[in-house]
Parts: C-alpha cells; sequence; structure tokens
DNA sequence: CGTTCCCTTG
C-alpha cells in the first residue's frame, strides 16, 4: 500500500517529463493535448481535495464523480487520497482506479491494485480485465500477462469480446503475434475492434502480408472496415511497398467516405511515398483542408526517402511560414535522410543544433538517426561522439555505427564493434550482417570467412540475396574464388548485384576475360546493367589490361545503355590509362573530363606514375589528393617509397618529418595465411610466431637460391646492402616473404599458397613472389589492398602493374 | 470498457 502511494507522488514528477521511465518516447511537443489534461468540471486538478475529508455516509453520487474526475484529470494521488477514504466495497470503484492507473501510464500500479482487490476478496469483473491486460502489455511482461491470462480461463472470462481484444492488443505489445493470433483464432465472437486489433498487431510487427490477409478476410465475411481497419492496412501496404494494395484500399477509403479523416490521409500519403509515388502523396496532401505537422511531417519523409532533398527542406519552410508549424522531433528525424543525401553537412549539424536547443534529446530514435547523418556524411568523428553519448542504444543503432565505421574506411573498428554487438542481448540482424561484412572482406583471412559465413547460415540469411552477394565478395577477396563462384552460382534469386559482384570477384583476380564473359551472360538472362556493374567491368579490364576492350565499354555506357559515366568511371579509365603507360593521356584525360576530379582521381594518376616511374606527375597528383584529403596516409606513403627507390632520401626524411608533424601514423602492413583452420599474421621483421627460426631458415635457403642480387637490385642501386639492413626494414623480411614462407612450408604440395594484405605489395615482395613461384613450383596467391596477385611458373597475373 | 496517422539501419 505504501509503495503504491509513492510511486503515485511520483506519477507528477514523469508527468512532467512526459515520457514513463522506461519507455523511450518522443517529447511531446505543443501540438498534442493528452487526453488527460482535461479538467474535469467538478474539481480543479491540482486542488488538493478539502471539501470531502468527514466521510461517514456511504458514497454519494457526486464523491464517486469527484473520484472518476480525478482519475480522468490524471491527478492519481487525490483519486487514492478519495478512494482510502470512501466506502470502497464497490467493484466499480476499484475498476475506476484500476483504469486510471493505466491510462496514466502506472502499470505495475494498476497490477498491484488488482491484486489487492483480490485480497480484499472485492470480486472482479469483466471491466475489471480489460484494463489489468493493457497494464500487462504495458510493462512488456509476458510473465504478468499470462498470469492474468490464466486467471481469466479460470473464471470463464477468457471468451469475453472485450477481454479478448485487450488480450490482443497486449501479446502484440509484447512482441508475441502468435499467441495473439491463437486468442483471436479461439474467440466465438469477433467484433469490428477484434479484426482491428489483429489487423494492427501484423502491422506493428511488421507482417505486412498476414495484416493485409487479415484485413481481407474480415471484408470477405461480410464486415466494412472502418478508419482504425483502413489505417492500419495503408500501413500495411507501406510496409510491403504494395503500390497495387494501396491504391485497392485507397479506392475503398473513398468509397467509405472515409477520405476527408486526415488520419487516413496522412497514412496514405505515407504509403505513397514509401512505393516510390511522392506525386500521388502530393496529391493526398493537397487536399487535406487543415494540415497538421503529423501530415507535414509525412510529406517532408516522403520527399527526404525518395530522394527529394531539396523539396523536403522547402516544405519544412512552407510549413513554418503558412501554417505556423512549429517543427517537432519527427519533422527533424525526417530531414535527416536529406542531409546525407545531399552531404549537406551544415543542414545536419544546424538540424542537430535545433534539436538540442528545443530539448528533443536524449531521444534514442533522433540519436540513431544522427549517428547515421554523421557517418554518410563522413563526419565519422561526430558520428563517435552521438553514439557514445547514448544513454540507451537498440540494435539500429548498433546496426548504423557499424555502418558508418564502414562507410569511412574503419573497418577494424566495424569489426570491434561487431564483436561487441555479439556480446549484446540482442542478436544481430540481416543489416548487422549485412553491414559488417565488406569489413570483413577487407580485413578477414579465408578461415575467419568462413566463420562468420557459418554464424550467417546459423542466423538463417544464408538465402538472403543482399548478404549472399557480400558473402561472394568477401570469399572473393579472402582468395577463393572458386567458394565465391559457388556460392554465386547457388543463389536463387540472383538480382543485378549479384551480376555486379561475380564481375568485380573476377576481375580482382585478373581474370578479366572471365569478367566480360560473365557480363554478356548476364545480358542474356535480361539483366539491364547500371552504373556498378561497369564499375566491376571496367576495372576488369583495367587490371587485365584489356586497353580495347575497357574503351569499348566506356563508350557504349551512354551510347547503348543511356548511362552517363559517373567519376568512378572515369577513375577506372584512368588506371587503363596507366595500366597502357601513357601518362600524358591519363593527365590530359583528367583536365578534360566533365566532372570535378576527386581525391581518387588523383590516387589514381599518382598510382600511374609510380608505376611508370616518373616523380614529377606523382608529386603533381600527391600535392592534389593531399589538397582534398589531408590525412591520406596511404599518398604520403607511396610518394615516400618513390622518393627512395631513387635515391632521394632527404625528400624520404622530408615527408617522414611531414607525416610526424600531422600526427599521421603508417597503416602497419599485416600479411595473413592460413594454416590448419588458424589464421597467422605476420609484420614485417616479425619474430614472435613460435616457428620463427624454421620461417627465417627456409626464407633464407630461397632467397639465396633465387638470388639476393636480383631482387635487392632496385634498392641497392642506391645504398649499400649493409645500410638497408641496418635502417632495420631491410625488405628481405616483409611480412609478405614471411607468410609465404610459412604457408609453403605449413600445406601440401599442390595447394596454392594464399597470403592476405592489408596495404599495397611492394615492389620486392612482388619479384620476389614471381621468383619463388619458380623454384618451388606452387602457385602462390597474394592479394593487397587492390587485387590479387596470381604468381605462378615466375609470372605473375597482374603483368607486373598495378 | 477498447483500437488509429508522421519517428532511425543494408
Amino acid at each position: 500500500m505504501a509503495s503504491t502511494l509513492i510511486h503515485c507522488s511520483l506519477y507528477n514528477f514523469y508527468k512532467n517529463k512526459n515520457a514513463s521511465p522506461k519507455q523511450n518516447k518522443p517529447p511531446k511537443t505543443t501540438q498534442v493535448k493528452p487526453k488527460t489534461t482535461r479538467k474535469s468540471p467538478l474539481i480543479k486538478r491540482t486542488q488538493p481535495n478539502i471539501s470531502l475529508k468527514p466521510l461517514v455516509r456511504p458514497n454519494g453520487l457526486e464523491i464517486t464523480r469527484a473520484l472518476c474526475g480525478f482519475v480522468e484529470s490524471g491527478s492519481m494521488d487525490n483519486a487514492l487520497n478519495l478512494f482510502e477514504k470512501m466506502n470502497h466495497s464497490d467493484t466499480f470503484i476499484w475498476n475506476v482506479i484500476i483504469r486510471g492507473f493505466t491510462n496514466n501510464g502506472l502499470f505495475q500500479e494498476a497490477i498491484d491494485f488488482y491484486y489487492r482487490m483480490e485480497y480484499e476478496g472485492i470480486r472482479s469483473d469483466n471491466f475489471t480485465f480489460p484494463f489489468v491486460v493493457k497494464a500487462c502489455g504495458g510493462l512488456l511482461s509476458l510473465i504478468e500477462g499470462q498470469k492474468v491470462h490464466g486467471k481469466l480461463i479460470k473464471i470463464g472470462l477468457d471468451l469475453d469480446v472485450y477481454v479478448c481484444n485487450f488480450l490482443i492488443d497486449m501479446y502484440v505489445k509484447i512482441g508475441f503475434i502468435e499467441l495473439a493470433e491463437k486468442v483471436f483464432d479461439d474467440m466465438p465472437v469477433r467484433d469490428l475492434v477484434s479484426w482491428n486489433s489483429m489487423i494492427s498487431g501484423y502491422q506493428i510487427v511488421g507482417e505486412g502480408m498476414s495484416s493485409l490477409m487479415c484485413f481481407r478476410e474480415m471484408l470477405e465475411l461480410g464486415n466494412k472496415a472502418d478508419r482504425f481497419g483502413m489505417i492500419s492496412a495503408i500501413g500495411a501496404c507501406s510496409i510491403e511497398r504494395g503500390l497495387r494494395s494501396g491504391m485497392e484500399i485507397h479506392c475503398q477509403v473513398i468509397r467509405s467516405e472515409l477520405e476527408v479523416d486526415i488520419m487516413v490521409q496522412t497514412s496514405l500519403i505515407d504509403m505513397y511515398s514509401k512505393c516510390g509515388k511522392v506525386d500521388y502523396a502530393e496529391r493526398v496532401f493537397n487536399r487535406i483542408s487543415s494540415k497538421n505537422i503529423v501530415a507535414w511531417n509525412a510529406m517532408i519523409g516522403g520527399y527526404s526517402l525518395n530522394n527529394y532533398s531539396f523539396e523536403s527542406f522547402a516544405f519544412l519552410k512552407r510549413m513554418q511560414e503558412d501554417d505556423k508549424v512549429i517543427p517537432d522531433v519527427v519533422t527533424v528525424i525526417n530531414l535527416l535522410p536529406s542531409c546525407s543525401q545531399s552531404g549537406a553537412l551544415l543542414e545536419g549539424k544546424s538540424i542537430h543544433g535545433y534539436a538540442i536547443r528545443k530539448m528533443f534529446l536524449p531521444y534514442l530514435v533522433l540519436e540513431t538517426a544522427l549517428v547515421d547523418m554523421y557517418g554518410k556524411c563522413r563526419e565519422l568523428k561526430l558520428a563517435v561522439r552521438v553514439f557514445d553519448q547514448m544513454n540507451e542504444k537498440n540494435l539500429v543503432s548498433w546496426n548504423n555505427m557499424v555502418a558508418a565505421y564502414v562507410q569511412n574506411g574503419q573497418n577494424g573498428e566495424a569489426l570491434t564493434l561487431f564483436q561487441h554487438i555479439l556480446n549484446e542481448p540482442s542478436k544481430p540482424d540481416a543489416i548487422t550482417i549485412a553491414s559488417v561484412l565488406p569489413a570483413f572482406a577487407e580485413l578477414a583471412s579465408r578461415s575467419e570467412g568462413k566463420h562468420i559465413h557459418a554464424y550467417i547460415m546459423k542466423l538463417g540469411l544464408g538465402s538472403n540475396t543482399f548478404i549472399s552477394n557480400a558473402v561472394v565478395y568477401m570469399y572473393a577477396k579472402c582468395g577463393d574464388l572458386q567458394t565465391s563462384r559457388e556460392l554465386f552460382d547457388g543463389i536463387m534469386c540472383k538480382d543485378l548485384v549479384s551480376w555486379n559482384t561475380i564481375i568485380m570477384a573476377y576481375a580482382i583476380h585478373g581474370f578479366g576475360r572471365t569478367s566480360i564473359q560473365l557480363f554478356s551472360e548476364m545480358r542474356k538472362k535480361g539483366f539491364k546493367p547500371n552504373g556498378s556493374t561497369f564499375v566491376s567491368l571496367l576495372s576488369a579490364c583495367s587490371i587485365s589490361g584489356l586497353i580495347d576492350e575497357g574503351w569499348g565499354f566506356f563508350n557504349s555506357m551512354k551510347m547503348e545503355y543511356g548511362i552517363d559515366p559517373g567519376i568512378e568511371h572515369f577513375g577506372c579509365m584512368l588506371d587503363l590509362l596507366g595500366r597502357a603507360g601513357n601518362l600524358a593521356a591519363a593527365k590530359l584525360f583528367i583536365e578534360e573530363m566533365p566532372l570535378v576530379p576527386t581525391a581518387r582521381i588523383w590516387g589514381s594518376l599518382l598510382a600511374a606514375s609510380r608505376n611508370n616511374n616518373d616523380i614529377v606527375l606523382a608529386e603533381l597528383g600527391a600535392r592534389h589528393v593531399l589538397s582534398l584529403e589531408h590525412d591520406n596516409t596511404g599518398c604520403y606513403v607511396l610518394l615516400s617509397n618513390m622518393y627512395a627507390d631513387a635515391g632521394r632520401w632527404e625528400d624520404v626524411d622530408r615527408i617522414k618529418y611531414l607525416m610526424k608533424e600531422k600526427g599521421l601514423v603508417k597503416t602497419v602492413g599485416c600479411s595473413m595465411v592460413d594454416i590448419n583452420g588458424r589464421t597467422e599474421r605476420f609484420i614485417n621483421q616479425d619474430k614472435s610466431h613460435a616457428q620463427t627460426n624454421m620461417i627465417y631458415d627456409v626464407l633464407d635457403i630461397l632467397l639465396k637460391k633465387i638470388g639476393e642480387e636480383i631482387y635487392l637490385h632496385s634498392l641497392t642501386k642506391f645504398r649499400p646492402l649493409d645500410v638497408i639492413k641496418k635502417r632495420g626494414n631491410s625488405p628481405e623480411h616483409h611480412s609478405v616473404k614471411l607468410a609465404i614462407c610459412f604457408g609453403l612450408i605449413s600445406t601440401a604440395i599442390g595447394n596454392p599458397v594464399i597470403v592476405k594484405k592489408n596495404t599495397r605489395i611492394c615492389e620486392d615482395c612482388h619479384k620476389a613472389a614471381k621468383k619463388i613461384s619458380q623454384v618451388t613450383k606452387r602457385e602462390i596467391l597474394v592479394g593487397d589492398a587492390k587485387v590479387f596477385h596470381h604468381f605462378r611458373d615466375g609470372c605473375c597475373s597482374c603483368g607486373d602493374y598495378w
């Protein structure tokens, strides 16, 4: 009893915060007036009860009315005071109090009160239970719910239509749709609310199909849908992106003369925008006579979702100026995708600022949307800051953070965060996996890749095309092109991305001809290539040196397929020009490009200059890269290596100094090789391995055999060998060589040695690997950041250009 | 006695 009162005095506190403590509700705006603030005509809500102190006579009509007034106005402490003082042997009074608790979000109190009622021997009736059941739903407590449900069965109220409607609602809220279904199925009589509850129940848990089927069944049984049913069914169409069903229901709405209902109109706006029909949404919107913030938000969100960022901002302005409507949390949330899509960081930040000023934060959904926005606007630091400051996170928040890391090239961080998710109570879902797989592709060894693949199968996501595509790419990036191909062949519903992926898989392994074959196979199957298809195809041509084919495809993009080449395609063509050794043409190509060159474009010129030993052009490329990406470590390293090759040691030191000044640290080169299912990682000069001695002995023998003087030639041009060795980073013990040696001695003859490396393979390791493949008669694969080098009989698949 | 519109991720 005492605890109840304490809870009650807390009530006003919660109410002022406008959110119950456990649920993460959006902060309310001024627009919506909660039902509970309606004042009782009899008694002012804040005034303590004075007039009814000495209570001797049985409950009069006014006392009961007063009690109801308190309950209705949300003054539960006043109601309780009155309750304790009056004669409360009547079931009705108890029902009023329980209803009061439940409707004011005090679920535990409602349940406690029900048990007190039982304890005091007051008979409960069919009006008691609906609110007890609702309280169980509010608590999200299956145990409490089933306890009450059991009681209902015992006293034979479990088939009461009202009670059942509440039971359905409760099970849906707790997330057990099958239990709701069972209640519904067992009902001897159903009313419209029963149907509506089930239709909305399916919609709430995301089963749009079931929702629509239920809706249809209801109509077939001769029931007429009301606004509630319509709204839920329209929502189900949004989930399923079912435009046809949506339009069908729209017709029913018109026939039922419900099209003037603003909530129905709003859900139609939402449905049409989710189905990609913004113009239809606009038409519905324009017919609304007096628009509220929800309708405005739906329209702004619709524009945002369909990539009309300009229109969504224009509508924001119109909403404020024409309708004097003040943006709320949902407005803010709906605007954020517009910022991400157009890369409008400044707008994103000012929206964030607005949200702070309006005290919308902390709020889970908004924070999660901010993480996404900052991630996509390439402001990883701000994404991390928002994420770290969240006091509550859900799976979507985690997923967004993983994606933000991946989108900003922080694959290691993404994998670390993924490990954290595995320790969370919420299991990763398809989106987590889809987000993290690119990080695995970059950083994982083949056996680690197999591990995550097994986990995906365990989660039951094996037939998800989106994920399968990412797995296909991951195997290719882990050096296992065969498994990659087998998985591709096994995808039941291949989409365009599947084809783009397998074309790219063969491309990075240097099988450009196969990529081209796959492209024509894809077209035979009736797929229309998109921009990404051409990225795969042009990469294939440039990596395999298929110059003429490359130009042919590049020209066909616009002519045959009507695709305007994007910056990424110009990048591929630049690689192709570099590959052909035509640096002058490459430079001209950049100058005459119709698009503004990005860091990737200049990086391509830099790589071409490196491969053609043109320091002047390399410096030009590097200057541009660094003006766009001042922290591009790879750029510094590449330039420094070129100076070293040319013997320009002062320049090497100058770059080293520059990097130190900017606080840039060279990425630690790491090579990995799988031995008996275990991944062994090596860094340069690594001596930490248990079998270090053997590895170094074998390497020594091999180096002698292939002739040190050959592979060290370029370095000893300018410096004596002992000086290089003293510097501590002699290429003879680079990580790639250590990994290759360990692979050679630990795997059976006949099998290829597969090494994966996180940075570009160096000239010396490349030369050595060719020779080693020749003297050992073994096939060696080294995947670096860009391509796989297949070394066999002294040659490399990359044709010595990478 | 009850249910309803806009609110984040690949």
